[in-house]
DNA sequence: CACCTAGTACTTTTT
DNA sequence: GTACTAGGTG
């Protein structure tokens, strides 16, 4: 409950908290001054201080920015006396909202709960559940994610009879869509504008995607931003109340938002103009979803009258730290296992520790960072082996795993008679004779027609298919349907009257989810413990009325970003992606695969602003270590794409900040700065007296580890540690009640993602770490994608014939850059970038490549 | 017509 | 791992 109305007419909670401004006298001021400034340096106590008009805030990272913004709220409800209900700050995931409130609260106590906070996302989805009736946005919305999204265009595909693969690939398709709509452009314009067949066929998808979007009610996440903004823009009513509710704007992580949500924020502050961002531009990493760097540069240009706080010195901090550890690894395994070591050495994980050793770190101070999610893997099994705790942030999340969203597409259907996307869904799970024929059927029926012109309703649909009123659906799909109309009727009968987490029992035991799962064996326990941990998360909504309760867990399980799981106190090692790491810190931090091709990735080696931006990723990356650094690569890279070299970034770190791992080696052979190089790896990967036979990992303790059993057995003792410890209660319930009765929109309660999760190839053991299939002599060569028939080239036998960096040619692939290259018992596999194809590995004998001059 | 199994191809980053 | 497909079976 959050701040009722007393109505024995005591001050509200946040009204005790309210300083009135004519008592701030001489000792009280600078009371509160001490309070909020004493812990700032000169620069954010001016930034805290400068109140009236915009403010752009400037500055490196570790110096403190959020903290500027937490502060100068602090400032403007005590110091200078505003109702906290008319502050807003804007920050980058719903864990940083949580947070700011939290230290808020520390800060001025319970005045905290009534500022607004949230992600652009988030706040738009509020406001338009209030107010988006005013420009024709129905109340129930649904948002859809990328995985609804793209069954909506293979819904279209299959229309057209068109493959899910190649251009008319759904991600590809979204991907363009997406970044049309945060251009400004509709469909329209996209047509305008298209040159090419695939821009024009996108164009004619963008038209129907809108459409269908609309007829089904829902909104994607673009969607949420670009008619947040609308709703400012067309509903003037509606934009005054905003504009005159939000005295005081704040905006995180200001390096990171693209151009709607600039209009949107400048919508906001076009009264007042107490705009306050805050942001650094070296952590621009979000270009490639729409995020626009111009937002800082034209901020003075737009604001004339800004304060700008500046920028300070960045790198001469590093040199207060410690230097910078290099390991340079054979394979992906080596490098997990040196990681490991590092950890165990530097833990009390260890037993035995010298008794000179440096105090113990603890392990919720350790992150370990990579480029791409997918190389988690080789770092779990690593971790697992020696127990180290983990909680892994992003990869498979929790609320797109697939029995989670069934579930809550059970949830969407009770709410919604249009949202065919999760109708289709729950239909067929689990199996009851639903096929793709009927599901054809039922689309037919809810397709415009002369009788319908705006088609009818899918929720519609399936009950009248249930009484057999859809022609063609067979007798035991029939029959199905009539059941699960009945479901969904009952059900819905019952939400007014029960909480969530009973409503989810229905749902559970009536959808047939519960006991389908139940005959699943092993892995149907984990999706059903799974459905529990969503069944607990729903109980934070029960202080709501059951509709509303309904509608926000709906929403805010669609909004919740990977961050939001990543919980700081848990005595677990941190594995996070390099993106999602920003604005984290930790004393430790070891960064991998600073592999050419993995980091900086290979989708960025032809272009020199994605370059940048990659730069830029590691300059985060490496920001985000308090004391320790720690960076590795290995020779070896996964997938069969060939060896790679050091990272480039490496190399662009001074020299004398850095300390190579493992320089006194006797396998590395001095060839590259950071020890192992490219012949040595060569020799050890084809020679076969490879240094990896028998023992693995050098160093590494060998034999004790059996992967099939032992990670099971491990697996679970986590999970169950695990999901217990996920569950936190919230801090605080108060959602939706305003403090004087102006609507108002403010906390909303966190969601939390289970933590430390196994992922599930850990756990039959067929992918865990051992000695990789061994062949005599060379490696077996990757599968060669391409055939291109073309005489051989002469070469000298032994020595690569193409350098990294080299400019190629090919006939259907067109013009690339050698990434790396390897070389086999008779020929030569080429790895190269292609500016239009991607990154292909290539036969050099087969494969007819020119060198460009 | 639906369902199951096995085989194949795919993996940048995410609200 | 996931998603999709093809082909055989009930």
């Amino acid at each position: 409950m959050n701040l009722p109305l007393d109505p024995t007419g005591e001050p509200s909670p946040a009204e005790r908290s309210l300083p009135r401004r004519a008592q701030l006298t001489g000792a009280a001021l600078s009371a509160v001054q001490e309070r909020i400034l004493a812990p700032l340096n000169e620069a954010q106590r001016r930034a805290v201080t400068t109140t009236a008009g915009p403010l752009l805030v400037l500055a490196g990272a570790g110096s403190g920015k959020t903290r500027v913004i937490t502060h100068r709220i602090a400032w403007l409800i005590q110091h200078e006396g505003v109702a906290p209900w008319k502050i807003l700050a804007v920050t980058f995931t719903n864990k940083a909202a949580a947070e700011m409130r939290d230290r808020l609260h520390e800060m001025i106590g319970e005045a905290a709960r009534d500022v607004a906070m949230g992600t652009f996302h988030s706040l738009c989805a509020r406001m338009l559940r209030r107010d988006g009736e005013a420009i024709g946005l129905p109340k129930g919305f649904t948002i859809y994610d990328a995985d609804d999204q793209a069954r909506v265009i293979k819904g279209f595909l299959k229309e057209d009879d068109l493959p899910a693969t190649g251009e008319t690939k759904p991600s590809l398709i979204l991907g363009a869509i997406s970044r049309a709509k945060n251009d400004g452009l509709n469909a329209d314009q996209m047509e305008d504008r298209a040159i090419t067949h695939h821009e024009r066929l996108v164009a004619r998808f963008a038209r129907r995607y809108a459409a269908e979007l609309k007829r089904l009610d829902a909104v994607d996440f673009d969607d949420l931003l670009l008619e947040g903004l609308r709703l400012l823009q067309e509903a003037p009513a509606v934009a005054d109340r905003y504009r005159a509710k939000w005295e005081y704007l704040h905006v995180d992580e200001y390096q990171d938002t693209n151009r709607i949500q600039y209009n949107w924020v400048r919508e906001l502050a076009a009264k007042h103009g107490n705009l306050c961002v805050v942001g650094d531009d070296d952590q621009s990493i979000y270009s490639w979803r729409g995020a626009d760097i111009r937002n800082i540069l034209d901020f003075e240009r737009d604001w004339p009258t800004a304060e700008v706080v500046p920028k300070k010195k960045l790198w001469t901090e590093l040199e207060g730290g410690d230097q910078i550890t290099v390991y340079g690894a054979f394979d992906p395994e080596d490098e997990a296992a040196w990681i490991v070591r590092r950890i165990e050495e530097a833990s009390a994980v260890v037993t035995g520790r010298r008794a000179d050793a440096p105090e113990p770190v603890s392990l919720n101070g350790i992150a370990i960072l990579y480029r791409t999610n997918a190389q988690s893997r080789a770092i779990e099994e690593a971790l697992l082996r020696s127990s180290i705790p983990y909680q892994l942030i992003g990869g498979t999340r929790f609320y797109q795993r697939r029995e989670v969203k069934d579930a809550l597409a059970w949830l969407r259907v009770l709410r919604s008679d249009t949202d065919r996307i999760s109708y289709e869904r729950i239909l067929n799970v689990p199996p009851r004779g639903i096929g793709d024929k009927t599901i054809e059927l039922l689309r037919a029926a809810a397709a415009p027609s002369v009788s319908a012109p705006d088609g009818t309703p899918y929720g519609h649909v399936i009950a009248a298919a249930g009484r057999g009123e859809v022609a063609g659906v067979n007798t035991r799909a029939r029959n199905s349907l009539a059941g699960i109309a009945d479901v969904i009727s009952r059900l819905r009968d019952r939400i007014a009257a029960v909480t969530l987490p009973e409503l989810l029992d229905g749902v559970y035991s009536e959808s047939g989810l519960r006991a389908h799962l139940a005959s699943e064996g092993v892995e149907g326990e984990e999706r059903w413990a799974n459905l529990l941990e969503l069944r607990g998360i729903s109980g934070r909504f029960m202080e709501l009325a059951p509709l509303d309760a309904l509608d926000r867990f709906v929403e805010e399980t669609a909004l919740v970003a990977d961050q939001d799981a990543f919980d700081g106190d848990a005595e677990r090692v941190t594995l996070i992606t390099l993106h999602a790491a920003k604005g984290l810190e930790w004393p430790t931090v070891f960064i991998s695969g600073l592999t050419e091709g993995l980091f900086p990735h290979s989708r960025a080696l032809m272009d020199q602003e994605q370059m940048e931006e990659e730069r830029r990723l590691c300059y985060v990356g490496i920001t985000r270590a308090k004391r320790r650094l720690s960076l590795s690569y290995a020779l070896r890279r996964g997938w069969g794409d060939g060896d790679g070299a050091p990272s480039r970034f490496l190399a662009e770190i001074p020299e004398e900040l850095l300390v190579v791992a493992n320089d006194d080696d006797p396998r590395a052979d001095g060839e590259t700065r950071f020890g192992r190089g490219f012949r040595s790896a060569r020799a050890g990967f084809a020679g076969g007296e490879s240094w990896r036979e028998g023992s693995g990992t050098p160093g590494a303790p060998s034999g004790a580890f059996r992967p099939g059993r032992d990670l099971e057995a491990r697996r679970r003792a986590y999970s169950a540690g695990a999901r217990s410890g996920s569950l936190r209660v919230p801090d605080t319930d108060g959602i939706d009640e305003a403090p004087d009765d102006d609507e108002y929109i403010g906390e909303a309660p966190e969601l939390i993602q289970p933590v430390g999760r196994i992922p599930p190839w850990a756990a039959t053991g067929r992918g865990a770490a051992g000695a990789p299939p061994q062949t005599a002599g060379a490696p077996l060569p990757p599968p060669l994608r391409p055939r291109t028939v073309a005489p051989a080239r002469a070469r000298i036998p032994g020595e690569r014939y193409f350098r990294d960096g080299d400019r190629v040619l090919h006939p259907s692939f067109g013009e690339g850059i050698v990434v790396t290259s390897k070389l086999t018992r008779h020929d030569e596999e080429v790895t190269i970038a292609f500016a239009g194809s991607g990154v292909k590995t290539l036969a050099a004998s087969i494969a007819n490549l020119e060198v460009q001059g």
